[in-house]
DNA sequence: GCCGTTTTCGGCCCGACTGTTTTCAGTCG
């Protein structure tokens, strides 16, 4: 089995998992941690790293001895280590850590004197009353688990980002409507602009906090309060949501909204720049000695370990605290920077919406110019379009542009990318549009090698303006396919074509170390709504999100350029003089 | 187990809340 990042990513954090439970150095079972999320995210594969001798130390994270592992791993498909841990105390066992309440310690007593291993087992060890009688468990916590339990089995626990800000922004109203609220914000996940949210984290000032808190278990669409303290509460909303509040007094509101916003990486390596300084930052300021010397505001915060303010998507310590430090932090691009869509649909194939009004509803939002890029013919059920089909809608966009004012519709297609590689629709008809969107649709789990060639064989059409949705994912529904994404922005580099960043909420597709792997490469990324009607060409702006915490800047984006310097751009992807197409066709 | 213009050894982020504890361990973010 060939191995990839994430598998050893994996193999590090059963680990972490295994030695925790087990009582091992807390400090190497972080070490194990920090190590699987650095390879994880690590742009080059590590077989291929391996394969070529590179020094697997430049990884952050990685030292002598994970470094072997890698090589162990790499080369045998597996870890002595790992198997060593496992015949001490069975890997499923990890599972448990998962469910809210539990921890290292509670996991290993109930393995140790229960020999509980699943979640099924937990649960029926909870039914029938025999945690109680562990030290250390309690009734409560016995019906806490059991309730958690079935939680966890029922489902995931991660929220798009869409409907997680949807539920967020009332409930945001509601409080900072109340007389004890002073300011109230979203921090963490939400606001970093992640695709996806466990739980909200909320912050408030006030000068009467438990008021606050109080006021918040009573939210209506609260159905259990988890914890109320008088400066923080924890809940759950209808649906399943978990809302936690924090409530500081206004001097701290900038600590703790940096504290709160995380990601828990980078306030690590904050603080670890503040104890350098001989400072203490924590979520009431920063303090020198008992002295609090910032904390107001998140700009002093940052101030006083010597960095500019860094914009919450950035927050992941991926290179941006270094970055800030060199005066190197990236202009994010904003939603009002996009000029046009590359990708949207109408009634031909699957869309709600007719091409005018598809026209019109991008006039609206300001948009210059929209590509019309139905679906292909394979596609059978979303009525995918046939060459006749293509043509005559080739056609009607030229006879619409010439009425509209405003707003020009680009010709395109999203043809399906067939499983080796060719597209579904003759050179002939693709020749006559502006651009070509390409995009799987089927046999998403090739292995990787096959699927990666498949994609490659795509691009090289002289034909093919745009991957999209590259990945192809549906969150929570489909993962992404195995593809050497590295290999395929190379190819978008070699030949000047372009990766797609899917809006779609459940889409999101690059991903945000894919849009920073693209720009690192030079390719242009495409902020596309993919709309089937004229509302979701309003999902631009979860691409924007998106795009951001992939350090894109307007000028990384393809679709900022105006029209004028779009078109060239096109059809330098569109080499249809290197097609022989027969006059007959 | 990683890491280093204070260090190749001795550090490694910090505080709130819960439940079971009778002064604090465990968990969480």
């Amino acid at each position: 089995m060939p191995i990839h990042n994430a598998d050893v990513a994996e193999v590090f954090n059963e680990i972490a998992d295994l030695l925790e439970i087990q009582g091992g150095n807390p400090f190497r079972v972080r070490a194990y941690r920090n190590a699987a999320r650095s390879v994880g995210e690590h742009a080059q594969n590590v077989r291929t790293m391996v394969a070529q001798g590179a020094d697997l130390k430049a990884i952050p994270a990685i030292g002598d001895d994970l470094a072997l592992k890698i090589r162990e791993i790499v080369a045998t498909g597996s870890c002595s280590l790992l198997a060593s841990l496992r015949a001490q105390v069975p890997s499923a066992v990890t599972a448990l850590l998962h469910v809210p309440g539990l921890g290292p310690k509670r996991v290993r007593r109930l393995y140790e004197q229960l020999h509980v291993q699943s979640l099924e087992e937990l649960a029926q060890a909870a039914a029938q009353g025999r945690i109680h009688t562990l030290p250390g468990f309690g009734a409560l916590t016995e019906a806490h688990i059991l309730a958690n339990v079935q939680m966890r089995l029922d489902k995931s626990r991660r929220f798009l980002f869409a409907q997680a800000s949807e539920r967020a922004q009332p409930l945001l109203a509601w409080l900072a409507a109340s007389p004890d609220v002073e300011r109230v914000e979203a921090a963490g996940s939400l606001r970093r602009l992640r695709d996806t949210v466990g739980d909200i984290d909320i912050l408030a000032t006030s000068r009467n906090p438990a008021a606050v808190t109080r006021q918040f278990a009573g939210y209506e669409d609260v159905t259990e309060v988890l914890a109320q303290g008088p400066t923080r509460a924890s809940v759950v909303l209808r649906g399943g949501l978990q809302i936690d509040l924090r409530v500081v007094e206004p001097e701290s509101f900038g600590a703790a909204l940096t504290y709160f916003t995380g990601s828990k990486a980078h306030n690590v390596a904050l603080r670890r720049l503040g104890q350098e300084r001989g400072l203490k930052i924590n979520e009431y300021g920063v303090f020198r000695a008992q002295t609090r010397i910032a904390g107001e505001t998140e700009e002093s915060v940052y101030a006083s370990v010597g960095l500019p303010w860094i914009p919450p998507e950035l927050r992941e310590d991926r290179g941006e605290i270094e970055a800030a430090r060199d005066a190197a932090l990236p202009a994010l691009i904003a939603h009002v920077d996009l000029r046009g869509d590359l990708h949207a649909h109408t009634v031909a194939s699957d869309g709600h919406a007719s091409l005018r009004d598809m026209a019109l509803a991008a006039r609206e939002r300001g948009l210059s110019y929209l590509a019309i890029t139905d679906h292909s013919k394979r596609l059978a059920m979303a009525h995918g379009l046939d060459a006749a089909r293509l043509a005559a809608q080739i056609d009607e966009i030229d006879q619409l542009n010439a009425q509209l004012m405003g707003i020009t519709l680009l010709k395109g297609i999203e043809v399906d990318i067939l499983e080796d590689g060719r597209l579904d629709l003759p050179d002939a008809v693709l020749a006559r549009l502006d651009l070509v969107v390409g995009a799987i649709h089927s046999h998403f789990d090739l292995p990787r090698e096959r699927q990666t060639e498949r994609i490659l064989r795509a691009m090289d059409h002289p034909c093919f303006t745009l991957l999209a949705h590259p990945g192809g994912r549906l969150i929570d529904s489909r993962d992404t396919c195995d593809l050497d994404m590295l290999r395929v922005t190379r190819k978008a580099r070699e030949r000047g074509c372009f990766l797609e960043l899917d809006a779609q909420p459940e889409r999101l597709d690059l991903t945000d170390t894919a849009c920073r792997m693209a720009k690192d490469h030079g390719v242009l990324v495409s902020i596309d709504s993919d709309a089937h009607s004229a509302a979701e060409l309003d999902n631009l702006r979860y691409g924007v999100n998106q795009a951001r915490r992939g350090w894109l800047e307007k000028a990384d984006v393809l679709n900022t350029r105006s029209l004028a310097r779009l078109r060239p751009l096109l059809a330098r992807t569109m080499r249809s003089s290197a097609l022989e197409i027969p006059e007959s066709r």
